[in-house]
DNA sequence: TCACAGGGTTGATGTGAGTCAACCACCCTT
DNA sequence: AAGGGTGGTTGACTCACATCAACCCTGTGA
């Protein structure tokens, strides 16, 4: 802790334009030549160990943050204590847009294992927004992204079946598992049950069970928070043909 | 219908100088001089009649568009055929911000009543937003707005039980009827019983019958579409403190 | 004036997921 | 190697909401 400082300016200079995750992150579809002026915009890096949070509600909003490594969640507090999970991040995903519109943070945001952030100052993206297009371009398209994301979980818990929902969540964790380089069809959960059912309103035990369930029926195999998916195009069938009941 | 002329261009000059929805809409906090600028920033008006579409999925990307009259819902569908209402919008909101992500539409529009939209060129508002700073971070402002505000929906369909996702509903539309000079405590709501069941994750049975206990409870009273809210701190109880089961 | 259609209400019954509780399997620490 | 804590699984039972179905408004058009 103390007070940090400048935060190891050495690996920061060519942040973006040297990152391997520039594919998956804000820098995407800007050209090599305003590239390197991205780098001024990553004012530091930020560790954040597992269970600490890298943000929370009420924080007043300075930054977005892009993942370098590691993994989040994101969940918003009622006051009497009910959790909801609004989603999980990956590396080259952003953090903090929640912040822009009121100047305050309105959500948690913790670390899932040890992680690192590049700290993107919010007034500096706007300058550089000005300047490069690309860049304007490329930070809207995080957000609409995002906004369609949104949706996506909306039709999942307003409209699937406890199946269908766990269904969908493993199809898309494998989607950005294969997205960075990663088997499609074995990974690592880096989240609990319990906050696994909170992103899609369900409780751990209904969790538990439909895993056991999918494992008997040999979509998947389970062995705490590896998973290997042994039948894709099964859990997709789940997902959309399922004669809907809700 | 045929090759609309350029609709209108009397009625459109000073759209937005001149119109008594700028505080609510993306114009706010732009100041008097740089307000004359986004005048040409609306395009066109269209009007939309009653269960016509704005826009659809699939629709290519082109316009974002502020409400002048009349409201809309937002939706996405499954292709089994279920519907996942994602929003209601008022006038002064902005429609069309799932388009800028992939370059087409993610989701259906459809006007509840007769309405109108001013229709805002996105390439020109890009442009815009590089000269106007006010313009650029309003936008910005916009669209975290909406991610926030997605989470709010989440968190309601996550972890609330059905009344108090009801209660949540009608708190939220009397505050948005209220910043539009309506009255807090007596509305009229312009969508059906199975359209307010589909944003919340409910049964149009089960909004009929939350509906009619709150009645019986005197914190509302009901009249088809005609709603008065008789206690809104009753209301705000049931959605904070009913212990929550999920 | 009537009749029809779409939207809304209400009741009886069913069921998917929640709740409660016991137990298990991993760490991690000592 | 033992012990404790956290996270995960499984079973028995419950309940909130869905489903199915009948009926009732209200507005519209002939």
């Amino acid at each position: 802790m103390k007070a940090p400082a400048p935060a190891t300016p050495t690996g920061l200079k060519k942040a973006c334009s040297q990152c391997n995750l520039f594919e998956l992150c804000l820098p995407f579809g800007i050209s090599d030549s305003d590239i390197v002026r991205l780098d001024e915009l990553v004012a530091a890096q930020r560790k954040v160990k597992r269970q600490q949070p890298l943000y929370r509600t009420g924080d007043p909003f300075e930054a977005i943050y892009a993942i370098r490594t590691g993994s989040f969640k994101s969940d918003v507090l009622l006051e009497d204590g009910r959790e909801q999970v609004t989603g999980f991040q990956m590396t080259g995903e952003i953090l903090g847009l929640d912040g822009i519109g009121t100047g305050l943070h309105s959500c948690n945001v913790i670390a899932l294992e040890d992680s690192e952030v590049c700290v993107i100052s919010y007034p500096k993206l706007e300058e550089l927004a000005r300047v490069i297009e690309g860049l304007q371009h490329q930070f809207h398209k995080v957000m609409s992204c995002e906004i369609v994301r949104d949706h996506g979980v909306m039709m999942l818990l307003g409209s699937m079946r406890a199946e269908e929902r766990l269904a969908a969540f493993l199809i898309n964790m494998s989607q950005r598992f294969t997205a960075r380089g990663f088997s499609p069809t074995e990974f690592h959960l880096r989240m609990t049950r319990e906050e696994i059912g909170s992103y899609l309103g369900l409780k751990l035990e209904t969790v538990s069970r439909a895993f056991s369930h999918f494992q008997e029926e040999g979509l998947i195999s389970v062995q705490q928070k590896h998973i290997r998916i042994l039948d894709g195009e099964g859990l997709k069938k789940l997902v959309q043909h399922q004669a809907g009941t809700r």
